[in-house]
DNA sequence: CATGCGTGGAA
DNA sequence: TTTCCAAGCAT
């Protein structure tokens, strides 16, 4: 099989265009990529860098963050959103302690029975942190490559198998040269062949691209009617969250019933922060974050 | 397999 | 001002 001129070409942009991300560094370990990659699920990279600079600082290796509590990972996340991430993080944490020794497992199917690591992150610690050749497919690779080689402007909504086998077809049989050309084909649907509007003049694969040969339909808005932020139970649910953060120990569900007017929907977005294992009651008047409480004190003498 | 799950900045 | 997200995962 011969390596294709698509994949050669995006991969020679790459190295010349890439960011210099600081878990992009080389030998920078696993666990600093696991943790980017996790953070990074639905959340734009300039926000990440801060929290993921902190987050490595206080917790450098799974041991740590294990050892630590809940409530305090939860801190540690900031406002990156969807929180249930730090909280599955530090679950993985205990897991990679308990199943492999505190070390990063380098198989697809350890990685993939971690707490949050799902087919891609699995696929792109596999990759980018250990070498191996996998397919690695975010929402940017589909789009690219749904544009550059079947033509089409949009790709479907969620990965499929058949994803995977066109995107394995396009790597060279090099690992750590297939690696690179993951990074390189998110980087390339990352900065230029974007969502809404992508920067064709600036394209390593214009020449070549089957959407521009095919006359570049436009892109199709989403398919479904997003849901609204605004009045729904995930803003309750920052809302409250956001107290609890900002506050060390309980918090009385006085203060908790500030903020939202709606009892029932206010009961039932903290109904579903204790049942997403984020917050616990305490006694029958307030609630904390998860674990939040005063640490086991040694005894004296 | 369609939904729920945060956040803050760009268009 | 409102809209639309941005390197998914679990159920």
């Amino acid at each position: 099989m011969t390596e294709p001129t698509f994949t050669t070409l995006v991969s020679r942009w790459y190295e010349q265009n890439a960011r210099d991300l600081p878990w992009r560094v080389p030998g920078i370990g696993a666990w600093p990529i696991l943790v980017s990659e996790v953070m990074l699920q639905q959340t734009p990279v300039v926000r990440v860098l801060p929290a993921w600079h902190a987050w490595l600082a206080r917790w450098p290796d799974p041991a740590a963050l294990a050892a630590d509590t809940p409530a305090e990972a939860i801190r540690m996340w900031g406002r990156l959103g969807y929180p249930r991430r730090a909280v599955r993080l530090r679950e993985c944490a205990v897991a990679i302690v308990e199943r492999h020794g505190g070390r990063v497992p380098d198989q697809l199917d350890q990685l993939l029975a971690l707490p949050g690591i799902g087919t891609y992150t699995a696929r792109a610690v596999a990759a980018f942190a250990y070498g191996q050749r996998h397919p690695v497919v975010d929402t940017n690779v589909r789009r690219v490559v749904s544009r550059a080689v079947a033509g089409d402007p949009d790709a479907g909504p969620a990965t499929t198998p058949a994803d995977l086998v066109a995107c394995a077809e396009l790597l060279p049989i090099e690992p750590a040269a297939a690696a690179l050309a993951s990074a390189a084909f998110m980087e390339l649907g990352a900065i230029v062949c974007t969502a809404r509007s992508p920067r064709c003049p600036a394209c390593p694969v214009e020449s070549v691209c089957a959407w521009r040969a095919s006359g570049q339909a436009a892109p199709t808005g989403p398919t479904r009617r997003p849901q609204r932020y605004a009045g729904t139970d995930r803003q309750v649910r920052g809302l409250l969250l956001g107290v609890l953060r900002d506050t060390t120990g309980p918090v009385p569900h006085q203060r908790l019933d500030q903020v939202w007017h709606d009892d029932v929907q206010r009961a039932r977005a903290l109904a579903g922060l204790v049942k997403d294992g984020l917050v616990e009651p305490v006694g029958e008047e307030s609630f904390r974050l998860i674990g939040d409480g005063p640490v086991a004190q040694p005894l004296p003498g």
